[in-house]
DNA sequence: GTCAATCCGATACGATCACATCGAGAAACT
DNA sequence: AGTTTCTCGATGTGATCGTATCGGATTGAC
């Protein structure tokens, strides 16, 4: 009952995010309509019996899909950052985090189909729509304290909303995103175009 | 052969867009992949037959969804501007155009939900990929004129690459729409935010 | 070594889908 | 009036989907 399952622990976890990256595989290359069972069993190479145990109904496979998305997502600017974000400026940290939401590299290009193709999602699905509402708020809330902090530190204008401008750079950033991966935009026009906006936050 | 046909084309072209119309509903409230043949027919109070006698291939029936919504956009944002384009000021008619794109009421919410599922599907689909990158290619070079008229007159600074600063509001514009879409943020932040960067261009 | 929980491959089922086919009726041209 | 084209509803078909279920294999606990 209320007994944790100890012993194939480790396999399960390990297990689950092989599938949850198939299914990431698939939305990167063909869309999330493109994610059906079969695919992702035959992508991640195992059965599909397999994937119905790990993920007894769609939805959950989705999710946790979207999940490890994020956790990807997450741990590749959180590397870029360096182990300790208090030593760095504000501003350099700024510049990192937005620039990342650029794709520049088949990487980070899958990272950005996965994450526009759940966006849309989000519209009609409203699990997602909650899950994506919390992590803009983390992110919004990470960006809006660095700004207070060179604001306190006179290096940003008091006139600012901290909030309302950390919005508008990644708004700006995924808006950009967007444009590269549809081939509107080159990847360094992008870029250059937030960290100039980044420059007229600092005045 | 060559010959065009004549007479009943006024209701072809009628009935055509009512089930683009059915297309473009379901769409709004579900997401694209809610769009099925017999959910468009319901919609639209119509035989299954006689959608796919309209419209062959689904793949046409999405496509000229996706027609059918730009029009519908386009046609309201015109109407805002007036219909004497050069009688107002650039920055006038970019504040328009640029506050348009953000949903402030339900018929906009609708505009923007349907491109944003439109925007992610152009990732798997390369039909809608190309409609939508024409579709960017005007829009930006329109503003893009609009700001070039204004570097002339002094009003701009001569600095900024016209091309590049139309795609910047455009794309801030557009991010900070999903924002409203999935109530992230609201509609009155949104457009503030975006007339204030219209502002910093203007100096 | 025994036992129970977990794992997972195989199969079946009902629903839904896009699309093809057919034929009757309406309309338009000759 | 006759003929041809357009219109479009009805029905069938093959494929694919998500899910339920079952049975044996594996595994870890004791």
């Amino acid at each position: 009952m209320g007994r944790r399952a100890r012993g194939p622990g480790a396999q399960h976890e390990h297990r689950c995010r092989e599938i949850a990256d198939a299914v990431l595989e698939i939305v990167a290359e063909r869309g999330l309509p493109a994610v059906s069972l079969s695919e992702v069993a035959a992508r991640a190479g195992v059965s599909a019996g397999r994937v119905q145990h790990y993920f007894p109904s769609k939805k959950e496979l989705i999710e946790a899909a979207f999940d490890r998305g994020n956790d990807l997502s997450s741990a590749r600017i959180n590397a870029k950052i360096g182990q300790d974000p208090q030593a760095a400026s504000p501003r350099a940290v700024l510049a990192v985090v937005l620039t990342e939401l650029i794709p520049y590299d088949p990487t980070t290009r899958v990272h950005m189909r996965v994450r526009q193709s759940f966006t849309a999602r989000a519209l009609a699905d409203e699990a997602i729509a909650a899950r994506l509402r919390q992590d803009y708020a983390r992110l919004h809330q990470t960006l809006a304290l660095l700004i207070r902090r060179d604001q306190d530190a006179g290096r940003i204008p008091a006139t600012a909303d901290p909030d309302d401008t950390a919005a508008g750079l990644v708004a700006l950033a995924e808006g950009l995103a967007y444009y590269v991966l549809i081939d509107v935009s080159s990847a360094d026009t992008a870029r250059d175009l937030v960290l100039s906006a980044l420059a007229e936050v600092y005045g």
